[in-house]
DNA sequence: TTATTACCTATAAATTCTATAGGCGATAAA
DNA sequence: TTTATCGCCTATAGAATTTATAGGTAATAA
């Protein structure tokens, strides 16, 4: 299961995805728009920035962007970053070293060698599907809500 | 990421795959063999049996076996008694009809759109797996690791 | 110099996960 | 019928994690 941290982040992110590139976004406006506390936001954008997904500009004028294009941006990535990683296992996790306390033995663990399929299996999907597509899909399903409001009008 | 009662739960299942069908197994044999605290793992196998997983017998004699065998078993049903589901947001899991706090409308949030697919990919995975095939891989693993060790002898 | 804005640290509140305790009810055997 | 066994149930406590807030700091532009 993904935190709130990473719903809020890809509110966020989607809302930039949305502004033309290079403009700048103020937390507030970020935080007001995809109705996040403002103060937790904060932290997450902190964290994307660090994992390289946004820029920020200090100062009147400053705000949030996108570090690169969103189609450029994994969904992968995001997740990531706020969750560290996403297998559903720590021990699959990038930079983890350590073992489960349940484990005997890694390499023969069941349940580990089960959820290195499963790993791949959501790593495959969340590579292959960018910020960019993620919001497109959302517009075209409201686009397509909208027409079919339109026929029942 | 799943939660220790969902490893404890494989832990014991496999321990129950490997013992001749029909054999009643002890609570307290589960909980030593498997090293799971004895009165946690009562809750984790009384779900199970709600689950439909295992089969008990109370009384001098009882204990717990498998319901099934294990090759019919899936480790996605074990997962989605303990943990509710396996989806990646509350919203697409089973039996769940809320939504989000954070999702507008469910029919146009890209991040559900885009876990709709990873649902899928996990799922697939997951049916693919059987609690059997999870044992016979693990015992696989630690054959292979026995060799080498051979070997190096 | 001043207003603005992101950044950082600390902490509190809420929720979920993990673990334990104690007694109840069913069962088999003596 | 009694007794020892064993799973079942409820309640609760402890621990960990997640979510949220507060307040001050440092950078930037005008």
């Amino acid at each position: 299961m993904i935190t709130k941290k990473t719903k809020y982040a890809l509110k966020a992110l989607s809302y930039l995805a949305t502004r033309p590139a290079g403009e700048l976004v103020l937390i507030s406006e970020l935080a007001k728009e995809e109705s996040v506390p403002r103060k937790f936001l904060e932290a997450i954008l902190v964290a994307l920035r660090k994992g390289g997904v946004l820029k920020s500009k200090i100062g009147k004028g400053g705000g949030y962007m996108l570090a690169l294009p969103a189609d450029k941006i994994s969904i992968g990535k995001i997740v990531s970053i706020l969750e560290g990683g996403f297998a559903l296992v720590e021990c699959l996790n990038d930079n983890v070293k350590a073992v489960c306390d349940e484990c005997g033995d890694p390499a023969c663990c069941g349940t580990r060698l089960v959820m290195i399929d499963v790993k791949k299996a959501i790593d495959s999907v969340f590579e292959a599907t960018s910020l960019a597509d993620m919001v497109e899909r959302s517009s075209a399903a409201q686009k397509l809500k909208q027409n079919v409001v339109d026929y029942c009008i």
